[in-house]
DNA sequence: CCAAGATAGGGCAGGTTGCCCAATTATTTA
DNA sequence: TAAATAATTGGGCAACCTGCCCTATCTTGG
């Protein structure tokens, strides 16, 4: 319902587009077509494909929660009781600091990464975790730096270095 | 380094702007402009200056690991010797799989977003962070559901909200 | 061998960008 | 409060790009 099934594996020609985008984000059909050596038409319903086919984000995704005004970063691991996961979830959609969850293996249930303007915010994001019913711990983990920011380069190289060469995928 | 400081806060003309783009990434300046009652020169100045200042994030953001091929998403709690902290990073970095890497407070040190085209593919990448010195430990949980997925919208609301209500934020 | 799909190449009207400038508000600051 | 500074607006212009349409190759798989 979310993502199409239709979301096959891309191609090395979707890959070259993907990254003559990240590099030029501004880029013009035209101008990466000419880059690629490929027709302006092609570019073109490639990357109408791919945002059809949900290879492409949404556009929120590039929004940096820090000028917002939510500098901190910090992963709740939250257990609770499993049959009230639903209800649950539907709370946690209310708070707003709660950019997003997973359900998660292990010894807990759910992982939030959740953001504030301050240690305050954070202690009240919380305390509004604890009060929905059905959760029985809530344990915080704050982010001190983002040592790798989130990154999708890498896996475009080790696809198209795993596409050129055919062998076993290394590093 | 990472980010320019002159990520103030945005005003109130900032945030309508991203919203609209939110809802219409492919929006033009001047359709932008036209929808808020503003000019279109000044719609521009702003996109940009949010581009230079860091308030948007890399396009990179955007592409869907799935549709690269990598559709299992895992979080690896990493217990490492804390005074090897620097060579662990570069170690991690050079995995590709990893596409985030926070450090963090808590019982483990490093928080590691990992995604894999398949269950095999993540023991791989257990194996290689398990391999790094200094590393004593790789607790992996699986995503079982993306509950709430990445978004920031719920954070321009609460801002915008906020503006409309209590005069006195600075945001 | 044919059908289907992808790509190249070309065309055209209309919208858009980049850049520049002057005039008009805010907003600060002295 | 007045002067200085920054933001916004409105307009103009050439170059460029998009969306849409059509055709000719060229692969690829049945």
């Amino acid at each position: 319902m979310l993502i199409l099934r239709i979301m096959q594996q891309l191609d090395a020609t979707d890959l070259r587009i993907l990254t003559t985008l990240c590099a030029q984000p501004k880029a013009s059909a035209v101008a990466v077509a000419t880059e690629l050596g490929l027709s302006r038409n092609t570019v073109q319903t490639r990357i109408a494909r791919l945002e059809t086919s949900g290879a492409l984000l949404p556009f929120e995704q590039r929004i940096n929660p820090a000028a917002l005004g939510f500098p901190l970063t910090s992963f709740v691991h939250i257990h609770i009781q499993q049959r009230l996961l639903q209800g649950i979830v539907a709370q946690l959609v209310k708070i707003p600091e709660i950019i997003e969850a997973h359900g998660i293996t292990g010894s807990a249930d759910i992982l939030a990464r959740v953001v504030a303007n301050g240690a305050e915010e954070l202690f009240r994001v919380n305390g509004r975790i604890l009060a929905i019913d059905g959760v029985e711990r809530a344990d915080t983990s704050l982010s001190m730096a983002a040592l790798i920011p989130l990154r999708t380069g890498s896996l475009m190289n080790q696809r198209l270095f795993a596409r050129e060469t055919s062998g076993t995928q290394t590093l």
